[in-house]
Formats: structure tokens, C-alpha cells, sequence
DNA sequence: CTGAAAGCGCTAACAT
DNA sequence: ATGTTAGCGCTTTCAG
């Protein structure tokens, strides 16, 4: 390679990696060169020589959750736009298998790593002992304060959202339908609805009900809380939302007309079901950016900072299920009743009103 | 870490790659060693050594297509287990894009490739020559013949499944909802059906719309065959089930009662709709297992072996979409009227029948 | 069974 | 701006 181009090894080198300027005639040799003899550069022997894999680990509690694709796309994407490749691990909620992976990861010798962690408590050991070898940024969950730089949507926004619609659409009889646990998705979701719930009806903010984050307990919730005759159920994600829009089409229930949900997430799942459910979306693409952008300064030598713990701010998705209640007694299919709904006969089941998100937080955590 | 156990290099290295036979003390006293100093064999440096870097690409044409997660699961822990890691490259269907990360992951010097090709055709190009120079195993989709292992449910044998139950439970007015093209499971699918259906009923084999395969052609669908007043909807996967789905029930139609609906695939959504889709199920975790079964064995050096298809057989889940027609008049709400499915308050909408797989099919391509 | 030494392909120092 | 050289950490001959 060196020879077919006509110059050192040293030279082609430095073109192909860019490290150091090089002639332009010079350079343009090489590259023809490299074209010609379909010359790729061997990772593993520049890995060794300067002690950097290209690599970036991302670690998950669950692929199968139906939040994490999407933010698997983006981050892959954005990964990838800067010539880093991603080795994943899905970790099946269990912390053991989680820090063995890490471990694997820390022996690969990735750049830095991106974890999700499985367990808010049961998690930190194996990830602040990881954040003392590489840069890593926790993404979507907490791991307890001060253990890293940290990327998440602003629970306590989303909620401050929803409450907001469901006092502007007339809903009063409100219910927290959400998990148990520390997590922070449970625990600031819960914290921001008991905070908030009080503008809508005094009452409003001790009626919650506890369970986790399943399709199961959303339906099980509704038999819990339905003899009460809410108005609306505040789920804490979307699979407890689908859960309990399952069950009160089951109980023969009206949603929206007799009783509204929400979810959280806004996974796909949110938008299919029937009637869609309004939600708060996390903006996926900008937690993947800004959780790139925080492995780069720190890769670029920013290695001692402060932490950083930035919360992006989310935006509502209103759907029917939040609908407007039908002011005459419309037929038994709920949503189907609205009128002017329908734009086509094909169409989705209905049009999602956005409402863009109002502020953005960063700051030390 | 030489110097730690008291013997050379070489030895150490010896143990821990395992790769000669090495006196059971000094194995010994180098383990301990290596747990003393928390020793990690730097994968770098071996990777350019022993040329081969104990890592695996997989390739996908869209990580948010609902199928895939559960396969990048199996596939990962699956991997993992015999101490290898995953590269992933999510390619958004773009088979230019897909060129690109296969290049990248083979400058990368993976040992092998794991390829669910974005195009049937324009993926091929890239395929081949990436099978030339690593193992490669096509998963879930073809790539056109000749090209490399690969490793797929029977789709034709899921069709003739469906159609049976179909057959069973009195279903004569039959109309297949597929996707064109020429992919193999819109193609199989589409083919199975043609094949099967005229036991059912002389005319159900032309019963054939075709679009695609997303949620919108499922809605859309409905409104084409609707007035032809069909007793069951054939869908070629569970996203256009679910968008049929949904289109019936703003009709007004009772699933199962009027009309039956199947999918394919057994997505998590098919489960969760309501009411819960018939549908194929892939059997992911062989499917997984028989990928990693071929690629050990080129690794292992069976190169220049005969190129392996390998089918699998899936199973039928049969849910409420497709239960028996209700024999009086009941009430509106279909599923829902079925007597005795009721176990518990909050059970989930119905428990699924799973008929199991009665045949596994290997072969030469 | 174990040790000595060569070298995988590249980049970082150093020299020019 | 370019060439020369050493060596990253490991595995693998080749001797002993």
C-alpha cells in the first residue's frame, strides 16, 4: 500500500486517519491508491497502537420494551454519523447479567458506554465502577445521584402537561394509575401528579394507585379504581394506558365519554390502538443527540468536569382517547361517535393535536 | 501479570485461551494472579494476533419494525453465551445505507455477518460480496438464491395453518390481505394462500388484495373488500391485521362474529389488541439458535460446504379475532359476548390456543 | 509442559 | 511535509 502510492507507510497513515497535514498531490495519491487495491484499514491493529476502539457499548435493560427501539435507531444513527460503531447488550432486566456485560464491554475496550440501566438501586455498583474506566452516560433511568452524566425527558414536565389538558378539557374526577419503586420514571411521574393534581379537584392528588409498568396492572388498576367513576385515568406509561383502555372497553365504558387516559412515552402502540391515546412524547432524537454530545466532550478530554444531568423537555400528544366528551349521549362506541372525525375512509382513527414542548432544563444533577 | 504468577508470558496466555494443554498448578497460580490484579485480556491485541475479533455484525433493515426486537434478543444472548458480542447496524430500509454499514462492519473485521437484507434485490450487490469474505447467514428475508445460508420460518407452512383453523371454524367468504413484490415472506405468503384457499371455497384462491405491509394498507384494505362481505380477512402480517382491524370496528363490524382477522408474525401488539389477534408465530428463539448453529459451523471451517435454507416451522395462536361466531345474536361488542372467557376480573382479554408446529424443513436452497 | 522470541498492522515519536 | 523506527499486548512458532 505504502508502495503502490510511492510514499511511507507513515504517510499513507496519517492520510487516511487525518491526524496530521499532508500534501495535497500526496494525499490524493494514496486515496486513489487505497480506491484501487480496495484497501481497508485494519481496526483491531489500529485499536491496539492508539488506544481507541471506534466503539461505543450500549447496554439495555430489555430490547423487547417497546420504548427502546426507537431510541436504539437514533443513537445507532447518530453513532455511526461519527464513524463509531455500537456494540449492544440486552441485559433481560437483570442487574447480574447487566454487569457482566458491562464488564465484557470495559474488556473489549469500548470508547465510552451508554447504559439504561436495569435497577435504579441494584444497578450503581457495576455502573459507577464502569464510569470510573470510560466516559458513560446514563440514559432514560437514574442509577442514584452523582454516578454520571445522565440524559432523560423531564418527567415532571410530561405530567405538568397532561394535567394541564385534562383541566382544560373539564376533567375532575382524576386518577394516577402508575408503578411503585424508585425509579425515576415511576417515582418523578408519581411526585409531578401528586404535585399537580390538586388545580384539578382537592381530592385528586391521593387518588393513585400502584403497580408497575405493564399492560397486566393497567388492566388490573381499572377494576381497582372504576366502582369510583373516574373521569379520567393518568397512566405513568403506555402500556398501563393500553391496559386500562382494555379493560373499561371490556367494562363497556366510554373512552373519552365517560372516561379519559393518557399514557406516557408515546411508544408505537399509543398511536394504534383504538381509540389512540393521548400521551407525552419523549423527543428520542434529541435524547440520543444530547447524549452523544455528552460522550464527546468528555472523549474530547473534558474528563474531569462536573456532572452533567440535562432533562429535555417532552410535548403532548393529544389523541382521542382525551377527547372531548360527547355533549349528546352518542352511540356506545365511543370515539367512532365523534363527527367530522373522519377525513377519509381509510384514515387513521383520528388526527394527534402536538403540543410543542415549553421549556428545556439542563443543569448539575 | 507474567511476573505476577511466576512463569512466562506465554504460558498466561496459554490459560487463559485455553488453547494448549498447561500444568494444573501453574494453571492455578495464573488464575489467581489474574483475579488479584483484575487482569482483562485486551481484545485488541488478540484480534490483530489471532485474527479474529470474537464479534459478530448484525445487520437490520429497521430495529423499530415491532418484529425485530424480540429477534435481536435472542440473537444477542445467544451470541453472548459462547463469548461473543454484537455489532448492530440499523439501516432505516436504505440499501445504500446497508452497503455501507456491511463495509464498515467488515473493515471492522467482524467473523462473521448476521443479515436481514433491507431489498430483496438491491441488497444482494452488498450481500454477496460480504458472504465472499466472512460467513454470512440471511435471516427472515431471502436475498434472491445462491447467495448465502440462510435461516426463515416456513412461511407457506404458517399459511396453510391459518387456513385450516380457518377451514375448522366454518369460514367459507376467505379474502387474503398481502403485501406485493417479490420479498420472500410477501411472496410465500401470498403464494401459500393462492394455494390453500380453494379448499375453503372455489373462488377464495382469486380473493386477493395486495398493498403492503404497514397498519395504513390494513385500513385501507378493508374499505376495498368490505362490501364483498367476507366472513374472514387473511392478513399477510399482524401490522395489517391490526390496521384491519381497527377499520372493521369503525365499520361497525363484530370480530369475530361477522368477520374473522389473522395476522402473522405474533408481534407484541397482536396479543394486546382487542380483540386479540390469530395470528403466525415465529418461532424466534430457534430461529436465533439455527442462525448461530450455521455460522459456528463455517466458522469452524465447514467454508466451502453446500449453501443451508434453513425453514422453520411456526405455530398458530389462535385469540379471539378468530373465535367461533356467536350463534345468537349477541351483543355488539363481539369478543366481549363469548360466555365462560372470563376467569377472572382483570385476566387478560382471552387466553390463546397454540397449535403446535408439525414440521421443520431443511434443505438445500 | 514451558520459555524465548517473532510479529500481527498500525500510529506516535522522533528525525529530517 | 515526509520518512524511519519502535512498539501497542497478545498468540504462536520453535526450542528446550
Amino acid at each position: 500500500m505504502a508502495r503502490a502510492s510511492g510514499c511511507s507507510v507513515a504517510t499513507v497513515s496519517r492520510v487516511l486517519a487525518g491526524t496530521r497535514p499532508v500534501g495535497a498531490d500526496t494525499a490524493r495519491r494514496v486515496r486513489a491508491a487505497a480506491e484501487e487495491l480496495g484497501y481497508r484499514p485494519n481496526h483491531a491493529a489500529r485499536a491496539l497502537r492508539s488506544r481507541a476502539t471506534g466503539t461505543v457499548g450500549l447496554v439495555l435493560p430489555q430490547i423487547t420494551n417497546p420504548f427502546y427501539p426507537a431510541l436504539v435507531r437514533e443513537l445507532t444513527h447518530a453513532l455511526h454519523a461519527e464513524g463509531r460503531a455500537v456494540l449492544l447488550a440486552d441485559c433481560d432486566d437483570d442487574p447480574v447479567a447487566e454487569a457482566g456485560y458491562i464488564d465484557d464491554l470495559l474488556a473489549r475496550r469500548v470508547d465510552a458506554l451508554l447504559v439504561v440501566p436495569a435497577d435504579e438501586r441494584r444497578s450503581r455498583d457495576a455502573v459507577a465502577a464502569a464510569a470510573a474506566r470510560v466516559p458513560l452516560v446514563l440514559m432514560d433511568r437514574g442509577c442514584g445521584p452523582g454516578v454520571a452524566d445522565s440524559v432523560a425527558v423531564d418527567n415532571s414536565a410530561g405530567m405538568a402537561l397532561v394535567l394541564d389538558h385534562l383541566a382544560a378539557t373539564g376533567r375532575r374526577r382524576v386518577w394516577f394509575v402508575g408503578a411503585e419503586g424508585t425509579a425515576s420514571a415511576a417515582a418523578e411521574r408519581r411526585a409531578a401528579y401528586a404535585a399537580g393534581a390538586a388545580v384539578l379537584d382537592e381530592g385528586a392528588a391521593g387518588r393513585i394507585a400502584l403497580g408497575d409498568f405493564s399492560v397486566a396492572w393497567g388492566r388490573a388498576a381499572v377494576d381497582l379504581v372504576w366502582e369510583a367513576r373516574p373521569d379520567a385515568l393518568v397512566c405513568a406509561n403506555d402500556l398501563i394506558a393500553v391496559g386500562a383502555l382494555q379493560r373499561l372497553q371490556q367494562l363497556g365504558a366510554d373512552v373519552p365519554g365517560d372516561v379519559a387516559v393518557t399514557g406516557f412515552d408515546d411508544i408505537p402502540m399509543a398511536a394504534l390502538a383504538a381509540p389512540g391515546i393521548t400521551t407525552v412524547r419523549q423527543p428520542v432524537p434529541e435524547l440520543a443527540a444530547e447524549a452523544t454530545r455528552l460522550l464527546n466532550q468528555r472523549l474530547a478530554g473534558g474528563e474531569e468536569g462536573p456532572q452533567r444531568a440535562v432533562r429535555l423537555a417532552p410535548e403532548l400528544v393529544v389523541r382521542e382517547s382525551s377527547g372531548p366528551r360527547p355533549t349528546a349521549a352518542g352511540d356506545e362506541r365511543g370515539a367512532e361517535a365523534a363527527p367530522g372525525d373522519r377525513r377519509g375512509p381509510a384514515e387513521a382513527p383520528g388526527r394527534a393535536t402536538r403540543v410543542p414542548a415549553p421549556r428545556q432544563v439542563t443543569g448539575p444533577e
